[in-house]
DNA sequence: AATGAATGAGAATTCATTCAT
DNA sequence: AATGAATGAATTCTCATTCAT
């Protein structure tokens, strides 16, 4: 026979698990619909089914809940990643998965997008948390191709490497918050072979003869 | 001599225009402080030295005054890349040129960067505005001088016009963006160049031999 | 004929100072009900026969006007006070005097009283306020009043004349609240010839023969 | 040996008792430092390391938790000034020993002070509080001592004996709020002697030659 | 045209109290 | 008996907008 306070006290933490969850489930949707000002601590409760004062024994603030939904998310999208780059080899084939990949994760995570790239992205309160340290981590991947690309000789080194994650970044990004923009009315993976292609050729070492 | 009547009408049109604008230019400089609901009329109108009541005799809501702000400064953008661009040829040149004008325009108007980066850019109800559309035509040069490369020959064909747009923009709006989350703290047009390049060997038609 | 302007900027103004004190006046009469975290700046407002609101236009916060309360009250307090002890000489007529009026005002003033006495007396906020120290100021007839008996030579000397300060109004106050709490059911004047001749017997110089 | 149950339930019985007097002594803590309404239910019971809800097997309300507070320290009071009063014959000695005591006692409990003088003492529901009819009547010892002076000869009998009980009492509340709410900055016992000899002074019969 | 006083809807947060475990 | 999670009522203050002057 288990004991039963074991039992019991393992039982209490899941439920109080579970119901944080069940929150950020809820607030996810309603952040992704009204920003941060506009949306109302009201109807996440009422979506969570629990009463406003609820909230408030989980989260510290309307802030604190805001700031905690990256947390989960970007965990998600990191191990995932690394299961999705698992195996391949080669810088260009992993930024080929990683562009693939990272356009994938939005289009099956909408409402976290719309959040992430139209809200937060954008904020500067968000810029000095310690989600958005978090959060950079989370990208460090892409710098670690880039380094391996430039040891393997076929990313050009004559560039910071910081302006090169800019560069992907920022294109990827543009891409999803375009595709948020406009409703979601096109599949976000549709041009993600071309926009590999690009990309890699203007990242890629000896570069053609110039003719400009 | 002309006559008193119309140059009183003018006089007052005028008084009006200039009264509008100045309404305009507080508005800059309090929404690039504050987000829009955070950002107060009052403010606003103290800012432009006039009472509260009289934005309402320019404007019909707080909205209508926020989406004004683009359109004189979206105008001024325009003519003043078209003289850059005069005389340049070649669509990489231009590109080069449009790349150094568009960072340098936010460079020295970073107020209105930040209300058009990270305010506008990213919200659902402007882009359903008419400011929207006017000022999408506003970067329709890079089209031009996409389908100019393209009928030289220099840049590939094998790419959707609008995805070779949204990479140029991405990247450039991208830049901005951090530059302003930043507070501005380093050259926004340090990198100019560098970027250039890899946007041009990603553009760049006959691609090299691919080794990968 | 009078200059339009400054009649009407004469009467938006005495407008303004009447709306202030019917605001006041609405809040003495809920303040002296409920203590000052129970009051409500609703009830004020609705007692005011004004919207909520508008009660943020005269006063920067519900302390600010809770505090604000006794400042004309005090005012108040003190011409009157001067009148009465006009024509009076000796100290001990003034203290007399003093103790019948004190006690009179706050028989006439019963709603400020409870609000003075039984709310601010008590608050250690209060104490920190500006409007304290203008209080303390509006009871230094007291002292002046005791200072002449000494150099009358009538009042002994022997004594901290803040210790005889703190007697006299100790007694009052401690009247004053005692009748408030009993709810008025006597009359408070009823005993200040008794009290006065107490306290004058407790403040006289030359004390007699000491038997005990 | 004696019976377990009996031995059980004494145990459990005192152990009721013991823990009913940490909520109280948890109570003092916390109400002296903030008013009725800003202290928390969750403070007390934190700092009487006991969950929020088990306050409510020992008190029916906050309101009820509060004023149980008074009840032991007031038998403490009263115990404690019959000592002190042993063997000290004549009014007038009797008289100074109570101011002493009086203001001794508070000078070494002013958490309860601060609760007693500027919370209770001053709430319209406290007086309705059977607590205060208990209280009341743990200061009748002044009301003996004065009827004692009366019946010696030294106490003047020309005043209403209520009023000279209020005197008294009046100068010491006053001066224990003073000394609380200017922080115990200074000794409170300091000027005991003098406010004896003026109390005294006041009280005396056959009173000097009235010379005003 | 300009003013600015008045409005009143709206929202985050706190906390005494209950009750299932 | 003890717990502490859940409740939900209750309140201050802000601010876009209106409208009488």
């Amino acid at each position: 026979m288990l004991p039963i306070g074991g039992n019991n006290l393992t039982h209490i933490m899941s439920k109080k698990i579970i119901r944080r969850e069940s929150i950020i489930q809820a607030a996810i949707e309603v952040f992704s619909k009204k920003d941060f000002k506009t949306a109302s601590i009201s109807e996440i409760a009422q979506k969570a089914g629990i009463a406003d004062g609820t909230i408030y024994q989980y989260f510290k603030s309307k802030e604190d809940l805001f700031f905690s939904i990256p947390i989960e998310k970007t965990n998600e999208f990191r191990s995932q990643l690394e299961l999705h780059l698992e195996g391949i080899s080669g810088a260009f084939n992993k930024i080929r998965k990683f562009v693939w990949y990272f356009l994938y994760f939005f289009k099956t995570n909408p409402d976290y997008g719309r959040i992430l790239m139209l809200e937060m992205r954008v904020s500067k309160s968000f810029v000095k948390t310690e989600t958005y340290g978090f959060l950079k981590q989370s990208v460090s991947q892409v710098m670690n191709i880039i380094t391996e690309g430039q040891n393997e000789g076929v990313i050009r080194q004559d560039t910071d490497i910081y302006v090169l994650r800019h560069l992907i970044l920022g294109i990827l990004e543009h891409m999803v918050s375009r595709w948020l923009l406009k409703e979601e009315k096109y599949d976000l993976l549709e041009h993600h072979e071309e926009v590999s292609r690009i990309l890699i050729d203007g990242l890629r070492a000896i570069p053609p003869n110039h003719l400009t």
